[in-house]
DNA sequence: CCAATATATGCTCATTATGAGTATATATTG
DNA sequence: CAATATATACTCATAATGAGCATATATTGG
């Protein structure tokens, strides 16, 4: 069993936090010397199997070496192969790079992060957050253009019976026609609009765009990633939004001790959604996955709330604990 | 951004295929020269990145050229880059294996495969077969083996409070103490019974089993396959139990046509349990994911039933159509 | 042809889960 | 102390779920 070419294994992490109510993500300002200066880069390295016993074995030591920074948790997403993932490689010269994503939680916002920063996710993924209500983003610019697209002549494949497949994935995705809004599309989304041109990204790897054109016309959806890490954060994102609906995940990125309101505004932050905040104790406590710490906080503002601890035991308790939230219907009581 | 050392990706599939009322899956019986001598393995081929644009490409072709079989639903699982994957592998010589394990649906149940062969998946996993009730080979064998284990001292790292931590991932996997089976943990299961060194697979790699001895001692809990293929099998079946019951991966594996009854039966094969008939019915028809053919089915015994077709339209109305299953409670009616 | 039997399908019913809202408690601020 | 802000308890309608009964329509053996 040989390969006909040497292939390098890329471990790529999104590392992720919650502070003062923003999803962030930890990237690295890249100043490359191609077209795409100052994109940023989600930190990675390669697999050196050598070294390191497991892939994931891998992955957080050279995190740590880079960024100093302790993962708690680290779920492998998905290993990505396409060729051309890295510019450097279309033209088949040099290695081919084949990249292991990994999303990583930690509480540790450390503001002393040699070279790499913390940023907000939704700069990525400016249509992602329905917390102050649907992003305006969606009706003024995606949605236009995703219906000049859908319009247009289809190109490729002729099973592809095109238009209407096409405007059937920009309503499930975008939440059009009535279709409801779904949180964990993440990815979806993003390939829609890379397939559409409406990316950075897509622009730099060729794709044409909604008006049919090459080049740099495309529309600024979002800040663009090198290489495929939007893609990689995108997945991430989803993955970690629909988790944190079964498992209890989102404890990761809690203090030892806080409110259930504080909890809230972590989920919340994820799901980019409002949740109804007397249901979303009653499901908490009602789960086991909280107890009473009987500390109160003091914060300012109304009526002190108690502050509680997460029970690592229902682990053992329950065979799957986890937060099965709905969003709000109405923006009521939020 | 170098590796110190080639590293080859192997493609691995786990194709199944439901016959019968048998889920089954694709396997090449090998005859190598160690002595892994006669244990089954997954197809498995090199990814050329030079010739293949994706993995998943990658992947179908060659299951195509190996084993002439058209696969339709194909999903990435994980991908496997431990060391000593590959017994070759663990002495540091060589190249070493990083494999990407897929899932594959398919209908097409060919016999003319030059090689492979299909068999029962439960053949490997004997203990995940609940439609005629728990498994005897569970308390008979499983319980009483992980029992010991879980008495034993706890020879590796302190911080695991030893006992208590094993005795309830025993707990939690094999449904003690009342705890409820949960079809979806394959991999856990066969991950605790690895650590256990309860199967073939942890003797061949020299782990201890339940009586601290290592070597040929191991009990002989379902067929072995080569390397960590079980393992792959495992997540595969996992995953594919999980996403059964959110989206309609299940039509996959039917023909054209079918009866309810016939689906059911295709449903519980995969799942190892037994669903309540007419609440099944409610589901499917309720979700929209079927439509009459108007066609009866022509079995022998009692009243003929009626012929549905999946509707592939759910796909453009509904964000997430599935069955919902849960198992009945009781084992009447079905 | 009929009774016995087997499967298919329709329908009811109790229980629980879910989504939403009202009411009350306890703090701060001016 | 009033106004305001937040926390928390409780109620209620509706939907989803799990289970079982009843009826329909075939085959099979007298």
């Amino acid at each position: 069993m040989r390969a006909d070419k040497a292939v390098v294994i890329g471990l790529n992490a999104a590392i992720v936090t919650v502070s003062d109510d923003h999803p962030k993500i930890l990237v690295v300002p890249h100043e490359e010397t191609d077209g795409a200066s100052g994109w940023d880069a989600l930190p990675f390295g390669p697999f050196s199997p050598m070294r390191h016993r497991t892939l994931e074995i891998g992955l957080r030591s050279w995190v740590q070496e880079q960024t100093q920074l302790e993962l708690g948790y680290v779920e492998q997403l998905y290993t990505f192969g396409d060729r051309g993932r890295h510019s450097l490689d279309t033209d088949m010269s040099g290695e081919h790079v084949v990249s292991v994503g990994y999303l990583a939680l930690t509480r540790g916002y450390d503001e002393t992060l040699k070279g790499a920063a913390w940023r907000d996710w939704y700069q990525y993924f400016p249509w992602e957050d329905w917390r102050e209500g649907k992003p305006p983003i969606i009706d003024q610019a995606i949605v236009p253009l995703l219906r000049e697209w859908a319009g247009r002549q289809s190109e490729a494949p002729p099973e592809e019976l095109a238009r209407g497949k096409r405007r059937d994935r920009m309503r499930l995705c975008f939440g059009v026609d009535g279709v409801a809004w779904d949180d964990e599309k993440t990815l979806e989304r993003y390939e829609l609009l890379y397939s559409a041109g409406l990316l950075q990204e897509a622009a730099r790897d060729g794709r044409p765009n909604a008006r049919g054109l090459t080049g740099k016309h495309a529309p600024n959806l979002g800040r663009p990633m090198q290489f495929d890490h939007r893609r990689i954060l995108a997945t991430a994102m989803g993955r970690l939004r629909a988790k944190i609906k079964y498992r209890p995940v989102a404890f990761e990125l809690m203090p030892p001790s806080f409110t259930l309101y504080e909890l809230q505004k972590t989920v919340e932050a994820l799901l980019g959604l409002h949740v109804h905040k007397q249901n979303f104790r009653r499901l908490v406590e009602n789960a086991g996955l909280v107890e009473r710490t009987g500390r109160m906080s003091t914060r300012t503002g109304g009526r002190p709330a108690e502050q509680f601890r997460f029970r690592r035991e229902v682990l053992n308790e329950r065979p799957a604990p986890g937060l099965k939230l709905a969003p709000s219907r109405s923006r009521a009581n939020s």
